[in-house]
DNA sequence: CTGTATCCCTACTGATACTG
DNA sequence: CAGTATCAGTAGGGATACAG
């Protein structure tokens, strides 16, 4: 998504931006209770979520500064993602879109449209 | 942006898609606190958003339920946009964004990346 | 195990023009 | 005033293959 002139001034735009990427609230959402590694996470992603995907998603929300990666020198590799200090007080958003989410959905099992 | 086997299902993966929408966040803002004409929501928007996009967008929304649109027949026309019932309940996750939001710029600007 | 380089393809946006 | 049709451009995701 192509930034525009309220980025960095409108909290609301500049929330949009950042939750862009298909995937990134769900990612959150598995962040929320500490590291997690590579794989795990994808594991526990749906599957129709490649590993290319997930590494790329994954790329921007530490670009964005949400998302800290931390590198154990193994071999094999050992990577652990997990929320930064603002990926942490994103939680209370995260905490009330799960509230909503699960009201719109009884919503639209409802009048099943 | 396409579905997936867990909308419908999971609170996160559900809300992603309602609002990936490039405008959702800050049309539903702008809708908080009552009706809103079309000309009138155009007129507060980012003018980098033609009145084209716009109406895709509440087209989008009032198709997801969250917005209701209001005819008024008179000449010339008058139409009203508001939130629906799951659009009101979603306000919640607008106040905790907007929080979110303002620590998240105060963050991008710290360290000026 | 983790990550990147491509390529293809789709969905969405923005612009322009036209309608009732 | 509100909305749609159409088209071109593009950003992003999925698939596959390859690499450290």
């Amino acid at each position: 998504m192509q930034q525009n002139e309220l980025f960095g001034k409108c909290p609301y735009v500049t929330s949009q931006k950042v939750l862009s990427g298909k995937w990134s609230l769900y990612i959150l959402h598995l962040l929320q209770d500490g590291p997690v590694r590579f794989n795990e996470l994808q594991r526990r992603m749906p599957e129709s979520m490649t590993h290319t995907t997930l590494s790329r998603q994954l790329k921007t929300l530490v670009n964005d500064g949400l998302v800290l990666r931390r590198v154990h020198s193994e071999i094999p590799p050992n990577v652990e993602y997990e929320l930064s200090d603002v990926g942490m007080k994103f939680k209370n958003v995260l905490s009330a879109l799960e509230t909503w989410g699960n009201e719109y959905i009884a919503y639209l099992s409802q009048d099943e449209k």
